[in-house]
DNA sequence: AAAATACGTCAACAATGCTGTCGTAAGACG
DNA sequence: CGTCTTACGACAGCATTGTTGACGTATTTT
């Protein structure tokens, strides 16, 4: 192995000397390592579950998402994963089989297949949401009530505009950005 | 579509009535759809440079890690990626037939490959990297020092001990979870 | 000298993305 | 009312990236 903080010091890119570039690089090559280490072991924590079923991680965003919009369209639902229609279709309709996510045609628009979580998704979603929360509820109470309110600050900086306004109201949001990209 | 705020309180799970639980509840899963989101668009953004030239994430991931961390051996970037060799091995070899990386035999221990990356891959590593920095640039510079300093904290929180060690010092932590955990 | 380690490789397979195409039902609009 | 568009399902084929298992070789360790 080698060093992290110093291993670009001695040759690599750019580092033409200012102490403040070099913090500043440091923070975010700190960042890129934050997020790829956070994100591997907070999906991590629920594979487990997953695995026991035979389902993948592109079960466990479907199964979370319809959990967090009941009623939500196949459309919008392909608007928040951002894969295409196949992808999204070969995970959904082993759901629908096994019987954790149910359809309802929709009263407006009877084209629309209203997706929700059968009392059986509910309960896997719920084994999978309590695997990231015990991650979770270990790391907001040990970084305190500050910390928790920056880790959303610079979370939400991080990601889209259409995902910062799918966080702040799903419903105009995710169908605003569907129009716009459509 | 549906609420996502409210979405939790009819019927789904078990909101006894508690406003602190609900809250609790909510912090939870906002914290799942900014992992979520946020890693999506981060990574998303350098899709774009690998794409131009045949690669994917897990060269990426090769591409950061080696440039972290000059002369890293194999088994040390496999504990970190947390793949098998063979996953490692189809991104690797490609990146050194293209000259981006290049292996020298260890000093110590001859049977090792220590990976460095080539002037070629220094250069792509950093275009990949100032894709990122762009994102994290904006976030941090909104979201301020305080703010910055909590996402820190809390991710660290989120991830495994052993890649907390690595944060903290790579030397000897990847080698001493290798150890455990072969 | 024997055992363990570091690494490479081949074969086969699974999960999850993608494109492109076609078909059907139903809403929208001139 | 007829045409256009939309929402959705489905099939065929392909790419990336992950997996297991087996085997070989060089080298270090015991």
């Amino acid at each position: 192995m080698s060093e992290q903080r110093g291993a670009y010091v001695p040759g690599a890119g750019g580092m033409a000397g200012s102490n403040l570039l070099f913090l500043r690089e440091d923070e975010i090559r700190l960042a890129q390592n934050l997020l790829f280490f956070a994100y591997r072991d907070f999906t991590n924590a629920a594979d487990l579950v997953l695995e026991e079923l035979g389902f993948g991680r592109a079960h466990h965003r479907v199964l979370h998402f319809v959990g967090r919009s009941p009623g939500i369209t196949v459309s919008d639902l392909l608007a928040i994963l951002r894969i295409t229609k196949q992808s999204l279709s070969r995970v959904l309709s082993v759901l629908l089989e096994q019987g954790y996510v149910a359809q309802t045609q929709g009263r407006a628009d009877r084209r629309q297949r209203l997706l929700t979580l059968t009392p059986a998704g509910l309960a896997l979603e719920r084994r999978l949401y309590e695997r990231q929360r015990e991650r979770l509820t270990v790391a907001y109470r040990e970084a305190g009530a500050t910390a928790v309110d920056g880790f959303r600050k610079v979370m939400r900086g991080i990601m889209d505009e259409t995902a910062r306004a799918y966080l702040d109201g799903p419903d105009r949001a995710v169908r605003d950005s569907r129009i716009r990209t459509a």
